[in-house]
DNA sequence: TCTCCGATTAGAC
DNA sequence: CTAACGGTCTAATCGGAGA
């Protein structure tokens, strides 16, 4: 009989994306940072001195940009090529430290040490290890399951003392409770912010009261996710490692604009732009798809604005992923919905019902995509793979570009464009 | 009554 | 100077429509 427990190891990226962007810009190390949503919307990263500043997570930079002036806080627009570049990076690195695996997010892995003797020592290897190669610091959180892992995590980063690593496996039965006693529920992975709110009102404000309720109860109560997070809370493991990351259901591609658009012209412009991009993630993952869906929204935020926001959905007879078809059923769809004289800042394109590559679909007398077009999109996707995305796309007549999203404060792609390595110095 | 569907909600990052 | 609040994705649940 085993008896001895998994440790499964949660490795988190500390500020992500504030840390990629100080990677080229080491005299940024004690400055405060932070990294702005598209079209630098919203804050969605922020580095430590950011934080003791005040800065929240999700604020309007429109709301922080006082603030960010007076205490000198760099901001920058977010720049998703660099930050894939070094996620990679990093992710292969953990690759080394066991042989199962589970990527979990940009700046996250699950690693399963179990059976290893020097699980600790193991972890603190890893923060060596990354930081030495990437400059990116980590925490590693271990424990019996994942949501305990996370929650290791969640108490590495926060207790200076830790040096960033934290086991709940080397802790005493009552270590334990005082650890969980000291913790709210909101930490929990699943945990938001109306379940927390719902919690609290039946009385369950830590993570200890929480794994020590009464779990028929609160199964009436809640969910099946709740029932699973307590047993795993309990350190039972009951959320698998995901290995292979399973094909996505649906694709989406939606932009805000940086101004407000009226001109069908400039919809089209867009939605073919973002058909490009989700047609080429649908091939990337060897599936055709056999839903469209294209909405435009106008301005919510712009109360004294008309609002209309329709959308419609195109059941395609022949699953495809070529992207000029995509695209035509995308405008298409547009001329069905659009009406002037309203003030559009965001549109989309939905990807959905898919089926493999290759296959036909059920309807063996559909008419099936030319073969030529289908070594056309290869050969695409070849040189937009070789020299960076964007480089061969489908042409939308007249392209203005009126609906780009503003990016003033974007760093030089320098992990992914000579061009650009060259230019900063 | 059962099942399938789309829409809605909640959560993560 | 203004006005200014992100993008993708999954799972669960619920109510209505159709079998």
């Amino acid at each position: 009989m085993n008896t001895a427990p998994r440790s499964i190891a949660l490795v988190d990226c500390n500020n992500f994306y504030c840390s990629c962007e100080r990677v080229f810009r080491p005299d940024l190390e004690t400055t405060p940072v932070l990294v702005l949503s598209n079209n630098d919307g919203a804050v969605v990263a922020r580095s430590n001195e950011t934080k003791a500043l005040g800065v929240k997570m999700g604020e309007p930079w429109f709301k922080v940009k006082e603030l960010a002036k007076k205490h000198g806080i760099v901001a920058f627009s977010s720049n998703y090529a660099l930050y894939a570049c070094l996620s990679n990076r990093v992710m292969q690195m953990l690759s080394d430290f066991s042989p199962v695996q589970e990527v979990y997010s940009i700046d996250e892995s699950f690693l399963d040490l179990t059976g290893f003797t020097d699980v600790t020592e193991r972890a603190y290897r890893i923060r060596k290890t990354v930081l030495q190669n990437t400059g990116i610091t980590v925490c590693v959180g271990i424990a019996s399951s994942k949501t305990l892992a996370k929650l290791a995590n969640h108490v590495a980063k926060k207790h200076p003392n830790s040096r960033g690593v934290f086991d709940f496996n080397r802790l005493s039965v009552r270590q334990v409770d005082s650890v969980l006693s000291n913790l709210e529920i909101g930490e929990v992975w699943g945990i938001g912010r109306k379940l927390n709110a719902s919690l609290n009102h039946d009385g369950i404000e830590t993570v200890l009261q929480l794994r020590d309720a009464d779990a028929p109860r609160l199964r009436a109560r809640y969910d099946v996710v709740m029932a699973k997070t307590i047993r795993e809370l309990r350190g039972e493991p009951c959320i698998e490692l995901e290995e292979v990351a399973p094909a996505k259901q649906q694709i989406v591609c939606s932009r805000s604009f940086g101004q407000c658009v009226t001109d069908i012209d400039d919809l089209q412009e867009a939605l073919t732009h973002f058909m490009g991009n989700a047609a080429g993630k649908l091939r990337a993952q060897k599936s055709v798809a056999s839903m469209v869906q294209v909405f435009i929204l106008t301005d919510r935020f712009r109360a004294e604005d008309p609002q209309y926001c329709p959308s419609v959905s195109l059941p395609l007879i022949t699953a495809t992923a070529d992207t000029l078809t995509l695209c035509s059923w995308a405008a298409a769809g547009l001329r069905s919905i659009f009406k002037a004289g309203f003030r559009y800042k965001k549109a989309g394109v939905i990807l959905s019902e898919f089926g493999p590559e290759g296959m036909g679909q059920a309807d063996l007398f559909a008419p099936r995509d030319e073969p030529d077009r289908l070594a056309l999109m290869a050969t695409l996707d070849g040189l937009n793979a070789r020299f960076g995305r964007g480089t061969v796309k489908v042409s939308g007549e007249r392209p203005s570009g009126r609906w780009k999203m503003t990016s003033d404060r974007k760093s030089p792609a320098y992990t992914t464009n000579w061009d650009e390595i060259a230019r900063c110095r």
